[in-house]
This record gives C-alpha cells, sequence and structure tokens, in this order.
DNA sequence: ATCGTAGTTTGACATACCTCGTACTACGAG
DNA sequence: CTCGTAGTACGAGGTATGTCAAACTACGAT
C-alpha cells in the first residue's frame, strides 16, 4: 500500500486494541454499515467518499475516526484520498471470529428485515 | 422457572432484538462481566446480587437494565429476588457464534492482561 | 406486625455521543 | 498558480450514558 502523505495518524497497537472500544464502534448502524462495505474490499482498502453515508462530512469523518481509533480500519492517506481498511488480520488474532460473527449476525438481520440491498453493505 | 410475582418486566420478542442494540449492551465492561458470569450459570439464571458489581444498586439496576431491554438477558422475579438468565437460545437462533465469539474475545483479551480471577469472570 | 433484604424510582450531575455548518488544509490536475 | 476534490477542525446543540444518593416498594422470615 503506498502512502504518498506523511500527515500522521494514530492507530492502536494491535495489543491495546479493546474489546469493548471494539464492540462499541460496531453498535451504530452508521459503522456497521461501513464495516460490511470494508469487508468486501481488499487489502488496499478504500476512500471514505466510496461509501454513500448520507450524513455530512463531519459526521462521516467522526465515524471514521472512531473505527480508527477503536482499531476496527487502518486509515492511510494517499494522495488527496483517505485510505480506509478492516484490521482482519489483527482483529481475527486478538479476537478470533468475532469480526465474522458480528457481519454474519449484520447480515441475518438485514435479510430478516428485507431490507436487501443490490450490493451488501 | 418458577415466578412468584406478577410484576411484569418488558422484553423484547425475539425477532425484535436488535444486532447494534446487543453490541452496545456488550460494550460496557461492566455489563460485559455480567454476562460473562452469567454465561456460567444454568436457565435459573443468578439473582443481580451474585455479582458484585462493585457500584451502587441503583447502577446495577440500570445495567441490568439495559441488558435485558437489548435483548440479552431475561429477568423474572422469585421472591424478593430478581433472577437474571442469559437469552442465549434466542441470541444464538438469531445472530449464530456472536455470543460466543464474544465471550472469547473477552476471556483472550483477560489473559493476555493478565488479571484473571479464581472464578472466571 | 415488624424487620431485613433485594431491587426500583427519581432526580441530579458530568461526561460522552451523534449530528451539523462553516471555515480550513492537503493534494492532484489543468 | 489556481481550482476542484477529499477530508479535517472547531464549535455548537441536543440527546444519551454512567454514576450516585435518598426515598421507596415487594417479599420472606420471625
Amino acid at each position: 500500500m503506498r502512502v504518498t502523505s506523511d500527515r500522521a495518524l494514530d492507530h492502536p497497537r494491535r495489543e491495546d486494541i479493546r474489546l469493548e472500544a471494539v464492540l462499541h464502534a460496531l453498535s451504530d448502524p452508521m459503522r456497521l454499515r461501513v464495516v460490511a462495505f470494508l469487508s468486501g474490499v481488499d487489502d488496499e482498502g478504500a476512500p471514505c467518499s466510496a461509501i454513500d453515508l448520507v450524513v455530512s462530512k463531519s459526521t462521516s469523518t467522526h465515524h471514521f475516526r472512531v473505527l480508527r481509533e477503536a482499531g476496527v480500519i487502518s486509515q492511510v492517506y494517499r494522495g488527496t484520498a483517505k485510505m480506509n481498511a478492516l484490521r482482519r488480520r489483527d482483529l481475527d488474532e486478538l479476537f478470533p471470529g468475532l469480526l465474522d460473527a458480528v457481519l454474519r449476525a449484520r447480515a441475518a438481520q438485514r435479510r430478516r428485515e428485507g431490507d436487501a440491498e443490490p450490493v451488501p453493505f
């Protein structure tokens, strides 16, 4: 993953990721949606703008930051964009099966409620 | 489970349990501890007082209510006590593997941080 | 009938959360 | 260099959260 800016972004080290923070980060529908989206994207990640959150830009920034500070996603600048990627490897090592269970749970809930989408996020 | 009081307690029906609410309920250390404790108890459940939360009684009441309203536990009066039980069956049907993943994640985190307890909760 | 135990209710307080608009910065393209 | 795009920072508003103390209710035991 090429970084084209040295603007620094604080990420918790893997061993500092706390379960409570992860669960809290995942407890918001907006953020859960981001995570679901990123789960279907390669390691490069996707820019914030790739996900239509239907909220203001500042709110969007806020949610991405919550996810990053909880250790759920990593963010890195590339050009004018900021690439977001799930920290799947770290999460799986720390909390095996958790992320998958949450994603499956969300998918199941969406199926039950019939709000499927063409693109599954 | 014998109920000895008709004081009513509202529980969400299984199909009304929302993933976001469950994750939020689980994102508090106090409540996570309650859930971990209840996971090691039979279907009868345990009274609130069985878990030493080290908070005031009103705070304790609050946390148990959050768990109940999210659909994580069921509560029923029995005599002067109020029995609390994990809604394991409902959660497992709705979100297979989620509860177990969370409990294992918490256990793993506790091991990493070395704050094991004689009784594992 | 009285007492103790278990839990509830109310009200309060400080903090955190989600949301927004506006003004701002960083970068690539022309 | 200028412009547009992507995202940030700041401040504000409203709501929710976690906490407590004090007064209360419900029940079993004596």
